[in-house]
DNA sequence: GTGAAAGCGCTAACAG
DNA sequence: CTGTTAGCGCTTTCAC
């Protein structure tokens, strides 16, 4: 493997010249500059990452935190944000959270260890403070950590009203929600939102807890069923919740939708696979991603200004399990 | 943040002898490494692992590459291999090749620039020569690259043969099998182990191309069974396609297992979500993850000895979709 | 046992 | 415009 210094000695210059042309910085003579772009073509030269780090006290990558990688949602927003950071010449490092503090902090160390320029997280459990000691520019997706934390964020109070509006445009009345964990930011704002429109229609709520786990779902559908047997649509926290319900409706051998309609929360595959297919509101997962990776970028760049913090709506995508003759 | 100059001042020694007990190496008096050591937790000291990486040529990080991030085998490989790797002190290092080949060569390039310390590798189209001019210790996952290729799988064509035979002891003859792309390793030696077991028993193939996608198992399913309405049993090249087989017999109003049973290969969690449950053939995903670590932490260490290549089993999951009255 | 010094590959003053 | 030089933080001969 070449030095810059090789380089520099082919090239007849000195290394710093030949600095200056890797960098495009400062005065290089039109002809020196061809030397040296001759002579790094010709060693087949790229500038070593890691002593740039060590000077520079910063690589070209970016630390990403998620909670699962398990969870199908983050995977496709990976996919999102490398699309947008790969371009523009950065290398992705992610991390599997789990949620776990300890790990987190862990993650941060690592992160502070290899300079990243930018952190990108998902947690509902990092905190400022966690973050206080850290100088590197953070992006949070998906959950806001704090005001002073940049975000970029999904509408979830609004579009689990707007679910829950279509629900009662399709004759729906008595619509049951399965929520996700407490203290989960998603799930709590999904909720939130469930609750204000049922009582701006002056209907009754009926809730269970689902832990955003297909399971649990499928236990407090029945569950709740047995005491509501009124209920004729269910709103999931998420897909996966969601799949669930569908599951012991059919096992309990209700016709979806004519009986019971269901939607569910995220856009995620699994609700194609299901029969009937799932109803859901589909997170603009695309947006989230390139547009978190965009700001990070802007901010590492100091060329951000403007609002701190920036939302989008999911996207009603109406399947068989509401697409009743209803 | 606190360097090694730093703690040998607080210390009152050399930096040399702070690096000397960092690496428990070289002779360090007793007294002298109790003073280090208190003047480190004093400081709260982190060696800069940038630093010893230039110094090294070697990090403590491992690169991983997996064709598909989406694909939801990988997250739970992902997961697995991060088990043991953190244990030792190493990080992952994910990438998602999309098994793009310039893609790939990006990534090797970063992994070389990085000084990861190995790399494990998930790909049907690295071959040995993308490998020759990297010296850094690499284990092929799941698939083999070459003979020289230290590498941990699974053993497809057996455990297909399996599968077949279990279909054959439920009482069925006329299997069909939607296999997965040409030319990916785990399709072709599945596809393999079905022709091999129905060719020894003596029965009649039925085989389509399925691309290992839902959408494309699902018009296989049908355009087959037109074909050859005596079919009974549907052997899919993995799970997604076994729940595409799912979807279209449902469709169809054929009974799952009474008329045509279906077992699919993967055991990912896809399979309990749909009705019937899909029997499968479950990877040994676990296993897979930790001793492709493991492997590669001994060959690192070069305290590997013995051979290069190892495999394990599939393990058979009876759920629905094949439990009939049969 | 311990320290001084050279150097990993690169960049950024500072001279010229 | 270009070269010299001093580090970034760490490890490792080589002396003492």
């Amino acid at each position: 493997v070449a030095t810059i210094r090789e380089v520099a000695k082919l090239a007849g210059v000195s290394v710093a010249t030949v600095s200056r042309v890797l960098n495009s910085q400062g005065y290089v003579g039109v002809d020196t500059r061809k030397k040296v772009e001759q002579a790094i073509k010709a060693l087949n030269y790229t500038p070593n990452a890691v002593a740039r780090s060590l000077f520079n006290k910063q690589s070209k990558s970016i630390g990403f935190i998620i909670p699962d990688i398990t969870n199908p949602f983050f995977p496709q927003l990976v996919k999102a944000v490398e699309e947008t950071l790969t371009e523009q010449g950065y290398t992705v490092l992610l991390f599997n959270s789990d949620e776990n503090l300890e790990k987190i902090s862990k993650i941060i160390d690592l992160m502070k260890a290899e300079y990243v320029a930018g952190a990108l997280i998902v947690s509902d459990h990092v905190k400022e403070e966690h973050l206080s000691n850290i100088s590197i520019p953070v992006v949070a997706i998906d959950r806001t950590i704090s005001g002073n934390i940049p975000s970029v964020t999904v509408n979830n109070y609004e579009n689990a009203r707007e679910a829950v509006r279509f629900l009662i445009q399709q004759g729906c009345s008595r619509i049951a929600h399965i929520r996700g964990p407490k203290e989960v930011y998603t799930s709590e704002e999904r909720y939130r939102g469930y609750c204000d429109e049922m009582a701006a229609q002056g209907l009754p709520q009926f809730v269970t807890f689902g832990n955003y786990e297909l399971v649990t779902s499928s236990q407090a559908t029945i569950s709740l069923l047995a005491e509501h047997p009124q209920i004729d649509a269910f709103f999931a926290g998420n897909d996966i919740m969601a799949v669930g319900v569908i599951k012991s409706l059919t096992s309990l051998g209700i016709p979806i939708p004519e009986q019971i309609k269901v939607i569910g929360f995220d856009g995620i595959e699994w609700g194609t696979t299901v029969t009937p297919e799932l109803t859901t509101m589909m997170q603009p997962i695309q947006q989230l991603g390139h547009k978190s990776g965009e700001l990070l970028l802007d901010i590492i760049n100091g060329s951000h200004q403007g609002s701190q913090h920036f939302s989008f709506d999911a996207c009603l995508i109406e399947r068989q399990s509401t697409n009743g003759r209803g």
